[in-house]
DNA sequence: CTGTAATCGAGACGGTACGTCGGGTCTTCAA
DNA sequence: TTGAAGACCCGACGTACCGTCTCGATTACAG
């Protein structure tokens, strides 16, 4: 195969290998009116009814060209549709429950997009079958969340809410599984609220939920270096 | 139509509307061969790969005959991957950490499952744009699981590890709200960390997200009467 | 393969071998569509620019009706056209000469018709590398046109105008040989003026042709017996 | 457009309208490695399955390459095969009918070669919906042609094997007719026994063919002066 | 010896058709 | 009435060629 995976970053126009010096180049254009394309048809249509051909056709493109940079309907979504979590930003409220809850309700919100709710479910689903898939959605998407996580403890940290993290090896080892376990309920909790219990994730629910995971943080960090 | 909503217990069998008292009746092993070879051939392909023709073959069935008893291949895979969430008990392990460990580790590995890990996530994506596969999802998968829940709390409250439902039509709403925040919390943490972050969630794992709900849920306790 | 070769009679529909007992049978008003679109498009398009999916189109059926019938374009527009030669008769016309004259003027008029002129060519062309294609012109289209060589020869041997055949297994060979010559003449100098030298058939060029011919039978007729 | 069309001798080189008289000039060596790479093309997969992108890429040309020297397909074959004709030559046997006999033969030997079998055919065929391959057609392979009849019916005459030319302008006209006339007859003879009928054109058959033309010859001069 | 102008290989591009596949319906015959 | 079989319509798939285009790199001739 052709393509590489996708780091996150890269345009998908830069992922021809070592760039062939000779013929005619991708045109980044194209990359453009695709992804807003797909964009635009998750939202008119949804996942299931989405084809490649309608894509290309609104985007005003052959669909060799959308062939010739995702090798399916697959990664091209989940391309089409990362670039959206980068909008995700944790404005500082001031205490932890607070950011807790704005997070929670930023992440609701994008979730409650058609284009976003409707890829993201299906992709993940396809992941179960597609090594490959399951890469690129680590890199596109979970890294992408889980930074927030670990911005928000940090400021914790920094103002005093929560212990620092404990020194040594096994202390980033540990700080590391916890970040992990955070961002696991977070994201989890809000995606099966929105999603499968198919609830509305208001701002009662944030409040609520921030409460508890932050009781629970608390408690987890006396237990932490002595219980983990 | 003459197809009626799955309420979730119902055998497909059943479900031919006022029953016609005349004809041929349906054969009730066709039902159970076609979900078996459904959930065959979740195992071997994926939802994405599955296909009605095919399960009608590995049912030794004719296509007419899935047609018959279910609308589409979204219901048809949810009624088959359903049965398995009967599975999930609450085993009484003594106190209310180790209930939820049990739980969490139960659930963990009926997602681990090929035909569950596929089956849901594509289900509930599709659910995203298709009202009635919502409505059947929650009869079939959420309600089947919350009752664990409120089983769950329930027994920590006879325990005395929780405190008992506040009273007043009040308390009662005050109380569901608890219970599908739990849920969502358990499930969706869970779900979120077997199919979209794909890291195992082992014994560690467990315990220690047992832990942090339990502080959280001693906290909300607290703090629920006088701020709910 | 699935599909039995044409023996220039049978219908199309009637190809599936043994006619399975079984399942819902092949409409033979999709065959007769199929074959009247074939030809309205050879008409308006040209071979080059007929495709299946027009055809499909025009007769109101789907593609895969087309491919369950017909394995690719060349042996349906074969089919298409073949029925066209039936038209082709042989009116008496009291003597050889006229015999031939009209015979000449009406296949010229066969090959006027731009479904004949555009498929006939391709179809002969593509039999070049298609053993099957080949063994279907030859049903289809050259025994078709031999019985008229077949049958003026009787009709001139009964008036006299040549002699009989002669007696014994060898004269029958050369008596086939004639007529596969004369076939071959006839034919060919018709298609060749049609449509490689591009020139009319005319009244004129029947008169001359048909003299030709005339003399040369009657030569090879004194010098049959001895020099074949 | 900047082609022009062919005259039947000129090289595709150089045929770049006025001939710029700056800028670098087209490879000499790429045309010929064009037209081999047709032959050898048509040769392996026949007309129908030869692609330009593979054309080009035998010759180790680039697409480019091609489409600035003919406007398409068709031109091209045609032009590869074309020179094919070249070969045909009409050596004096001594007398008509042997003169006859050698022309069948070459010509069946030349239609017996795959590469001219399929290509021919195949561009008459097109040529029924394409003028200019139509007149392209004449000027490459019907005059080539038709030279060696006027050739032979000289050579007769001269032997006094024919009937001199009558004198006048009519006579010419008439001579004209008869020279297209046989030159249907044989080469429409031998393509129809070679490609329709299948058949194989051996010495027998071209004895017998020339036979028949001969004594049809004949009697076409006697009667000729007066019949038509 | 430098510019101008055409060529060349390479390969991406917009199109059109291909032949296949799957979804869901309908038709026939047998049970 | 159900059931097996299989034809049906529809629409999408991913691929293959077409003929065009844009690159960077050559290669001639003109000044």
């Amino acid at each position: 195969m052709h393509r590489c995976p996708l780091t996150g970053t890269s345009s998908p126009a830069d992922r021809a290998g070592p760039r062939s010096r000779t013929g005619r180049p991708r045109s980044a254009e194209a990359d453009r009116a695709i992804l807003d394309a797909t964009r635009a048809a998750l939202v008119e249509l949804g996942w299931g009814k989405l084809t490649m051909g309608d894509v290309a056709a609104r985007a005003g493109v052959a669909k060799t060209t959308l062939y010739r940079r995702w090798a399916n309907k697959n990664e091209l979504v989940l391309d089409a549709v990362a670039v959206l979590f980068d909008e995700l930003e944790l404005p500082d409220r001031g205490c932890l429950q607070a950011d807790i809850e704005g997070v929670v309700l930023q992440f609701a919100s994008l979730l409650a997009r058609p284009e976003t709710k409707t890829a993201l479910m299906a992709v993940v689903a396809e992941s179960t079958t597609d090594e490959a898939l399951r890469v690129r959605i680590r890199a596109a998407v979970v890294e992408r969340q889980k930074r927030l996580v670990v911005l928000g403890r940090e400021r914790a940290q920094a103002r005093g809410e929560l212990p620092p993290d404990p020194a040594g090896e096994e202390g980033a080892a540990a700080a590391g599984r916890a970040v992990g376990l955070i961002f696991d309920v977070i994201a989890g909790a809000v995606v099966h609220r929105a999603l499968v219990s198919a609830e509305p994730v208001d701002e009662r629910w944030a409040q609520q939920f921030s409460a508890l995971l932050l009781t629970g943080l608390a408690g987890l960090a006396e237990a932490g270096p002595a219980g983990a």
